[in-house]
DNA sequence: AATTAAATTTAGACAAATCTAAAAATTTGT
DNA sequence: ACAAATTTTTAGATTTGTCTAAATTTAATT
């Protein structure tokens, strides 16, 4: 497989999120960057090796075998990551187009032993799943902060919009991963909420609070 | 730079052992395992770019740009070997491949913090010089073991062929980098040696002997 | 010095990955 | 339901990197 396969797979994976839906031709343009027609002509290269399904004007989505390779590639992206991050104290919003990179390095044995190495990690730096050898990957709950109840309590676990300029955003504000977060008031008007993280409460914009992951306390 | 490109780079700078030295179509064809006329197709762009200089039926040879980035090349792949063996646990015949995708990854502050994790490491797994950040390499004396006086002692420091199956051979025979050897007495005939490594004395042909270094005992 | 041999370059073709512009199919709006 | 708008595909071109086969240049030999 080319880079450029890969990279079309992981897109399409990602649009479909991770399974079988169809996807449009224009989604899968925008989210590579490219252009309608060059998606055209991946697309039938990847459906004569039987990764995609291909119906002409009916969108595409990933086969068992498309999507077991998307996988592949989502496991070493992440793996990178956190490679980076853990071990040549990368920051969060640093790591990306290094691991667009290195995900494309084959090795299968490689993999494992970063794997290893990393304590066979179940997230990467952004909170996001790392699929297993087998591309099984621990699930656990987590909700939009914008879609937290009020009063609520949680765990900030992941983020949604992992850009540069997000987590930058989230780091100047001292918003990390793994801070204990307190709902305690919506706003109606402009669904903005304040919160309270640290021991400071302080307001946050909905489009902040709709790109932040929770995991909800359990309540009795 | 294209992959292929910074290939070619690095193929020109170890036929013409990192200098001015120019080398023919030939020689870089069967370095790269390719065939000359896509080596001159090559070798015009390289020529375009200032990388080489280049005059027809004439040889080619890096300029001062291009040996700057050959010897990038060159500390990536090492670095990236060193890395392997020292943090993920790779044998020495195991390493070259990955190597040789990872040289390609662009990233300056990548390889300055591999560098800084490796503890600014001057030699790879086979012994070979690893360029600091500004291309510049130590050195140390070296002698192949072949050209050794009789008798002499030293230690091993390096390999001149880093295939895998004579690096398995080496392992084989418990041959390992910074060992100590005695020569201890050379035939004739067919130019083996007898050695002592370990304790122990045997017998080596030349063949071998003309790929390993020594670096010779100072003699007072 | 002329001829043969070897090395090198050119010419033309091909696959991968992309693009623009035009054509075709599908979806939407009234 | 049919025209307009949107989406998607096709056709044809371009760049990179490669190849084969033929032509050219340089080197070697007698």
């Amino acid at each position: 497989m080319t880079h450029s396969e890969e990279n079309y797979l992981k897109g399409i994976y990602h649009l479909s999120k991770g399974g079988s839906v169809a996807v449009a031709t224009n989604a899968i343009a925008s989210q590579m960057d490219t252009k309608p027609s060059s998606v055209t002509d991946m697309v039938k290269r990847l459906s004569e090796k039987g990764l995609v399904d291909y119906r002409k004007y009916q969108g595409v989505s990933l086969t068992e075998s498309g999507s077991r390779q998307a996988l592949k590639i989502v496991r070493k992206h992440r793996l990178w990551e956190l490679f980076l991050v853990e071990k040549l104290d990368f920051k969060w919003d640093q790591v990306h187009e290094i691991a667009e990179q290195l995900e494309h390095i084959e090795s299968e044995v490689l993999i494992d032993r970063l794997d290893a190495l990393l304590n066979y990690p179940d997230f990467d730096p952004h909170g996001d799943p790392i699929p297993d050898k087998n591309g099984v990957f621990k699930t656990r709950e987590k909700k939009l902060l914008s879609a937290m109840p009020v009063p609520s309590e949680g765990l900030f676990v992941g983020v949604k919009d992992s850009s540069a300029t997000f987590l930058r955003f989230l780091d100047k504000h001292r918003i990390a991963l793994g801070k204990k977060v307190s709902i305690l008031e919506k706003e109606e008007f402009d669904h903005s909420m304040r919160i309270r993280l640290d021991g400071e409460a302080f307001r946050i914009s909905h489009q902040i609070a709709s790109n932040l992951y929770i995991k909800p306390n359990a309540v009795p």
